[in-house]
DNA sequence: CTCATTTGACCGTT
DNA sequence: AACGGTCAAATGAG
């Protein structure tokens, strides 16, 4: 099964810088004659050609990525300030070696997306790094911060994939028993809506034999909507990623296969495409990108896991995002 | 001093 | 035996 879904911010801001652009002209067009103002006139097509270049260096792709390797893990700058970052995030399972339920994502960071694109509201802590075989870029380990305290067993594999390294392949194993979750909010779990004992946990929790092979769709645009199909724990109470980021995409594969984005639309996947909005500025302090955004964000009214909505989504038609009730953040 | 990360060693699986 | 995952001592940051 295929499924494809192409969002992103970046065709909504193309077409607002478009529709700006003929807002523009509608004004220029409206002052033009003998007592027009000629400053006015210019301003006027400056505002013009600025937002058409703007629309065309969206589309060009030009305000994407600066991506910065450290420690294996892919931070990524933003060109422009101001363009809308977006994220991939693709998931998938690994039958090697399975020694505990898991579930795999991509994260491909596009531009300006920030630390917290990776945040998926959890703590977790780093335990190993191994070089794998075959990989160019070592696999890290985490481990759930409060495995000591509350015997949480959830881990993670963080991994920069071969073929693209913008493309962060992070692996979920186990379940959170930790009361992060219930901290984080129900919107977070990934569980089956009829498997209430999994509640406390949060996302990416995947149940033994659970099928990941499946076919899910968004779309946005002024009617964004999720399809999903033959997945027997996404439902409304899945939340792809997490509390923190609004993932432009993400696809799931099967326990079959680890491979990445030529092969996505082979096997059933799942891509979201979520608006990413103008990333927060980053600290120095933050240069390590992946440990940085670790740590779990508050969810708040129309914070999307450390994503400020309320104030990001200025200039974008709110239907956008939230109009659809197939969105639960 | 405390806590998190790093990294080599160890262990289980294939 | 090779590989992947985890452990735990060493190290560093706050």
């Amino acid at each position: 099964m295929e499924k494809k879904i192409i969002l992103g911010i970046e065709l909504v801001t193309v077409i607002n810088e478009l529709n700006q652009g003929r807002e523009f002209t509608k004004h220029l067009k409206n002052h033009l004659g003998p007592l027009s103002s000629l400053e006015l006139c210019d301003l006027l097509i400056q505002k013009i050609l600025s937002s058409y270049e703007k629309a065309i260096s969206l589309l060009n792709g030009e305000d994407l990525v600066r991506e910065i390797q450290i420690d294996g893990i892919l931070e990524t700058s933003q060109a422009l300030s101001g363009s809308n970052p977006m994220i991939e995030v693709s998931k998938d399972v690994c039958k090697k070696r399975k020694t505990s339920p898991q579930q795999a994502e991509q994260v491909r960071i596009y531009s300006g997306a920030g630390l917290r694109l990776l945040d998926d509201g959890f703590i977790w802590r780093k335990y190993g790094q191994k070089d794998i075989v075959g990989a160019n870029f070592p696999r890290s380990y985490y481990r759930c911060t409060y495995r000591q305290a509350q015997g949480c067993m959830a881990t993670k594999q963080v991994q920069n994939s071969d073929k693209d390294p913008s493309i962060l392949k992070i692996t979920y194993r186990g379940i959170h028993t930790c009361n992060q979750a219930s901290q984080l909010g129900p919107h977070l779990a990934l569980v089956p809506k009829n498997d209430p004992q999994q509640n406390q946990c949060q996302s990416h929790q995947v149940e033994g034999n659970q099928n990941l092979s499946q076919e899910t769709i968004v779309e946005f645009g002024t009617n964004p909507k999720i399809k999903t199909d033959e997945m027997g724990f996404m439902d409304e109470t899945f939340m792809p990623i997490s509390s923190s980021l609004p993932p432009t995409s993400i696809e799931f594969q099967n326990m079959e296969t680890n491979t990445y984005q030529e092969e996505k639309n082979i096997l059933g996947s799942e891509t979201y495409c979520f608006p990413m909005l103008q990333s927060q500025n980053l600290q120095p302090s933050e240069a390590n990108l992946y440990e940085a955004i670790d740590a779990p964000t508050p969810v708040s009214n129309l914070s999307v896991g450390g994503l400020d909505f309320s104030s990001d989504l200025e200039g974008f038609d709110p239907n956008f995002m939230f109009g659809a009730s197939e969105f639960l953040f």
